[in-house]
RNA sequence: GCUGACGUAGCUCAAUUGGCAGAGCACCUGAUUUGUAAUCAGGCGGUUACCGGUUCGAUUCCGGUCGUCAGCUCCA
């Protein structure tokens, strides 16, 4: 206490947004610094900040600096609502079951969760009624009481809980300040902040519950983990949950199915059955990237399966082999071959087959090869992990001169790929870690060299420090899906390992050899993650040149159904993918059909049209609008939109993509 | 791999405390010939994922296997 005291002899400076500064003792609490501001402020204030930290209202302040008052505007506060919605969740809890030995539980992207350790899992009905309760920590209107307490006391309050114990044993020789929070009945141990009492959290759902590691260690035991979230309002709490509906709908698993693109059989668990229309999707995927990759890149194809000692040169039969499919090899009776998992030994092996001249480099080799990786069950989830894909895999043979140019290069590439999805992309910059191979200088060089090509794209990038491979280090694009997922797709390694472990080499001006570096390159990740992110992304309304069936002509009646067959026959001529629905169904049955099965164009041909070489025209979610033009003008239109890629005809839907990663 | 939930017709889902397994859509047949998001009528379709147990009787209860989902871990 007499610490305090003298604490509170001295006086801190507040700055205020506008300028003007509070001059109070130290130890003043936030919230009535709050309040000499104003008492309107202050009924609206969540928290503070001081030179950018969030505290709560009953903070002390113990230091002068930049002071801003958080009010429910602030998107701070909602994590602080969000985390304080943990401890009412964990109170609810506590009061159901007592038995419940508490982990940890923050704010997390779109709300927040707290771990559990329970004798007897958590069923559904249990969520409700946690639920119930909860409502009734808010109505009863706790305060949140902060505390700061010695190790000793810490000790002493959570001697009942085992996990707060383990994470009090952190504190052990750190002069961390320790603090409690009190809500009524239920005590956790937490830095905070917190809002002033639990009537703040108004509007909040429980949403699921599932498994997690104590600490995330597999080894530990497991928790029963509550997933909810909370909102300021009513109605961001009601679009939340829509959204989440939202992204159900457009979910690629649903979506391949009710469109027809792919499946998945217990026979084969992790590998995709592409039909016949999702073939065409990944097949134009395939041939755009071929189309880029024409010039400058040497396409190769490789063997599948190959006996460990191409695994044991790669490192890959100590660190991998789990992940690999391994195969019964007849002659030795062992399981000493296995299916490739990645694609660079054989690359290495390509390479390793000639002898190379400086001259040829950068030399690239491209491919399509399909990997298998055997992936744990749980880990597998509809084509965004999978056992069985494709890659489109690059590896490029280089000299360390022409690494900037090189990377430079390829960050446009990929960008640019991407854009023709009207997808973008985060950047991360991983540098090296503490455990790897390589020189200083090496490190040196190769990071300055991606960090130059990053900063040339003038684009934002993530520095994700020690992150790197050990071999060097690399650029990681991420896409976001609608549902708000961040997919690694992109990445551009450098790697200064292989070259020594495969001893490759080529002859430099010098008539002596010497090392090529190698670039580890992939755009879209593989066509199967590829193909989801695109299924979501789109809602599967994809623009037409991407469309499995691109032009549906109906006739209105039977008389018109052999104009539309020549049509059709006409369109296919010129590679486009037409058909005719002349079922016998009315006009609008099969109009809804072709609605809900996301055919880009209607050509819908009756009297009038079939006199004038014309079609009627719908547009895919256009509703009743509607073009009347001349079969050449559709043609040429369509022929355009192919041959450009364009993003056309443009869903409706995507423009809630956008909001719906906001 | 771990925790939990789930698995019924091609699809989406029903089926009281254990008592003959249903509907809509799709598909097939017929009528209808349609001007922009579901025409009418009839019909076909199931070893209730698989294996075993309890029971007079199991879609239902129990155990195992496989698969799917939400996460954890991991990852393209």
């Amino acid at each position: 206490m007499s610490d305090l005291s003298t604490a509170a002899a001295d006086l801190i400076v507040l700055t205020l947004p506008d300028g003007n500064t509070r001059e109070v003792p130290a130890g003043t609490l936030a919230r009535d610094v709050v309040g000499s501001i104003g008492a309107r402020l202050l009924s609206a204030s969540v928290a503070v900040a001081v030179d950018g930290e969030v505290v709560d209202l009953m903070t002390p302040l113990r230091k002068s600096g930049a002071f801003v008052v958080i009010t429910d505007k602030d998107p701070r506060a909602l994590e602080v609502l969000r985390h304080s919605g943990a401890h009412i969740l964990a109170t609810a809890v506590r009061r159901l079951r007592p038995d419940a030995a508490i982990g940890f539980g923050p704010a997390i992207d779109d709300g927040f969760y707290y771990d559990f350790d329970v004798e007897k899992p958590f069923t559904p009905d249990d969520l409700a009624a946690f639920e119930a309760e909860m409502r009734k920590v808010v109505a009863e209107k706790y305060a949140f009481v902060r505390e700061e307490v010695s190790l000793e006391e810490a000790r002493a309050r959570f001697a009942g809980d085992p996990l707060k114990m383990e994470r009090l044993a952190d504190f052990e020789g750190s002069d961390e300040v320790i603090s409690v929070y009190t809500d009524g009945p239920f005590v956790d141990l937490c830095r905070g902040p917190h809002v002033p009492d639990t009537s703040y959290l108004k509007h909040f759902k429980l949403l699921s519950i599932a498994g997690a590691y104590w600490r995330g260690d597999v080894k530990r035991q497991m928790l029963q983990r509550i997933y909810a979230t909370a909102f300021w309002k009513k109605d961001e709490l009601e679009t939340h949950l829509h959204q989440l509906e939202e992204a159900k709908k457009r979910d690629h698993r649903v979506l391949g199915k009710s469109l027809d693109l792919f499946f998945f059989s217990p026979v084969s668990p992790g590998a995709a059955f592409w039909t016949e229309r999702g073939t065409v999707i990944v097949n134009e995927l395939q041939a755009y990237l071929r189309d880029l990759q024409r010039d400058g890149y040497q396409e190769i194809r490789t063997p599948l399966l190959y006996n460990k000692s191409l695994w044991e040169t790669s490192g890959h039969w100590g660190k991998y082999r789990e992940n690999m499919f391994l195969v019964l090899d007849n002659e030795t009776g062992e399981h000493d071959m296995s299916l490739k998992p990645m694609n660079c030994p054989s690359h290495y092996v390509m390479y390793a087959s000639k002898k190379h001249s400086y001259r040829e480099l950068p030399l690239r080799f491209n491919t399509y090869d399909v990997l298998h990786r055997n992936e744990v069950t749980g880990a597998l989830s509809g084509l965004t992990r999978v056992r069985q894909f494709q890659q489109d895999d690059c590896h490029i043979f280089l000299m360390e001169s022409q690494i900037a140019d090189e990377v430079r290069q390829l960050v446009q590439f990929i960008l640019s790929y991407y854009r023709t999805f009207g997808l973008t992309a985060t950047l991360k910059f991983a540098t090296r870690p503490a455990t790897r191979i390589g020189s200083d200088d090496m490190w040196d060089q190769a990071e300055a060299a991606l960090r130059g090509a990053l900063e040339a794209t003038g684009l934002p990038y993530e520095l994700k420090e020690g992150d790197g491979a050990f071999y060097g280090p690399k650029i990681d694009f991420d896409v976001h899906d609608s549902i708000g997922r961040a997919w690694q797709l992109g990445t551009i390694q450098l790697d200064y390992a292989a070259p020594e472990r495969f001893d490759l080499s080529y002859t430099g001006e010098d008539n002596s050899a010497h090392r090529p570096v190698i670039i580890h390159r992939a755009v879209s990740g593989s066509f199967e993650r590829f193909t989801a992110i695109l299924i979501e992304h789109f809602a599967g309304a994809f623009p037409v040149w991407l469309a499995p069936e691109q032009i549906r002509v109906i006739p209105i009646a039977d008389d018109y159904r052999e104009t539309c067959e020549a049509l059709v026959a006409r369109f296919r001529a010129k590679g486009l993918r037409a058909t005719v629905d002349a079922r016998n169904e009315t006009l609008n049955y099969r109009v809804r059909d072709g609605e809900m099965q996301k055919v880009p164009y209607m050509a819908v041909v009756g009297k009038r049209e079939a006199e004038e070489s014309t079609v009627a025209l719908r547009v895919r979610h256009t509703g009743k609008k509607q073009e009347i033009l001349s079969v050449d003008a559709f043609e040429a239109r369509v022929l355009d939109e192919v041959r450009t890629r364009a993003l056309t005809p443009m869903p409706v839907a995507a423009t809630t993509t956008e909001e719906a990663s906001a």
